[in-house]
DNA sequence: ATTTATCTTGACCGTTTGGTCAGGTTAAAA
DNA sequence: TTTTAACCTGACCAAACGGTCAAGATAAAT
């Protein structure tokens, strides 16, 4: 561990914050590749390399570990969210948005595949958090599409759908990341063809709305 | 059970096949909430409402269980993927296939969802079927649509990305179905909302890759 | 130097789990 | 009528599981 001398509980505080970030990033992992009830907390504590007491020491429970990073993983989701914002652009926009979705599903497919876990099992944990933030998020952003819509920006398309679309699409480089490797030769895809693929998302989805 | 007198042996074919068909469907439910680790042969069996016991006596393991089921929804994809053969009309081809896609994820949503499950996790079970039967499969259909972009029948899009977009939105409505349902008042899309999404995904993806 | 707080962790516990078995029931065949 | 085959299932087993605890180690505070 640091061998800097600490100074009022900087090195304690240096511990805690350093298992828990190992035990969250294992947790993430094996809970993605599980889901709840398939992962177990002595498989977390492997991965995290930590007894598994270490575990409930600084996550009292299973849940309250899964709960923690849904959270997480819903910030980092907002934060993709926020790029859809207002503008009179639509192309603009949803160009951006798009990009920040596959990039998210790059930068962290196993947030990704645990979130596909939660809804696939019924969405039992985030219901509220889903029929809330994320509803009424969205909800808004159908009234933005709507909008540019009347204004002839874009084709009279199903606003819904066409986010769905959107959610779709970019997770799938996530939750179904391993077969696309598998039809890549079971190689995962380079940044020049992931590059390619997200040019090609945003290509087909702005021209199939009519914005290209 | 039945009152039909038997003839050679078919009242006890008959209770075989009835118990099975139980007990698949059941499975195939609970495979597709909580996967493969985490479904119980206790929880399949009281979905099929049979005793436990009885979940072995028909299916030697709970793995031979999620095999069996695995293999069934693989021919029930391999029906959808029928539909996408060789003909010289692009957008009659990619229309039906997305039909047929939609129609799948509406008609068996668990199917679909113990897929992504399956997938999630990283294929274990399904690797080489994934890289056998459906990479040929995807192939040889991704030379189809390099052809008609030759013939200058469609855009020059990257094919295999239009091929992941299809598959993650038409699947998006069963292995998300239950986050579509919140948004959507918490309601089950009704067959009009469904026929209206179906429509809107057709068009937006002909359009995009020029085919409307 | 001593005390306090935090961290560590092997061992353990009660519950859950996948799977087996023996004995009985029912239907079909001889 | 008897025998055979298939079905049924409560009880049981060993292993896995989530979680707890006591005792020791380490770092910080006094």
């Amino acid at each position: 561990m640091s061998t800097k001398p600490a100074v009022n509980g900087a090195h304690k505080a240096a511990i805690r914050q350093e298992n828990e970030e190992q035990i969250l990033a294992a947790a993430e992992r094996v809970f993605a590749d599980f889901g709840f009830k398939g992962a177990t907390t002595a498989r977390i504590a492997e991965i995290a390399n930590v007894p598994k007491a270490n575990v409930h020491y600084y996550f009292s429970t299973k849940e309250a570990l899964y709960r923690r990073i849904m959270e997480d993983v819903c910030d980092h989701w907002l934060e993709a969210a926020m790029t859809f914002d207002n503008s009179a652009d639509p192309a603009f926009i949803l160009r951006g948005y798009i990009e920040a979705k596959m990039d998210l599903s790059r930068v962290r497919p196993y947030g990704s595949r645990l979130w596909a876990h939660e809804i696939i099992r019924g969405a039992k944990f985030s219901s509220e958090y889903i029929s809330t933030t994320v509803k009424n998020w969205l909800d808004s952003r159908v009234e933005v599409i709507r909008g540019w819509i009347d204004e002839g920006k874009m084709d009279d398309v199903e606003p819904y759908t066409l986010m769905y679309m959107i959610f779709a699409t970019t997770q799938h480089y996530a939750d179904f990341g391993r077969q696309i490797e598998i039809f890549n030769n079971d190689k995962p895809l380079t940044d020049a063809q992931f590059a390619e693929a997200k040019e090609n998302v945003v290509r087909i989805i702005l021209k199939g709305v009519g914005l290209a």
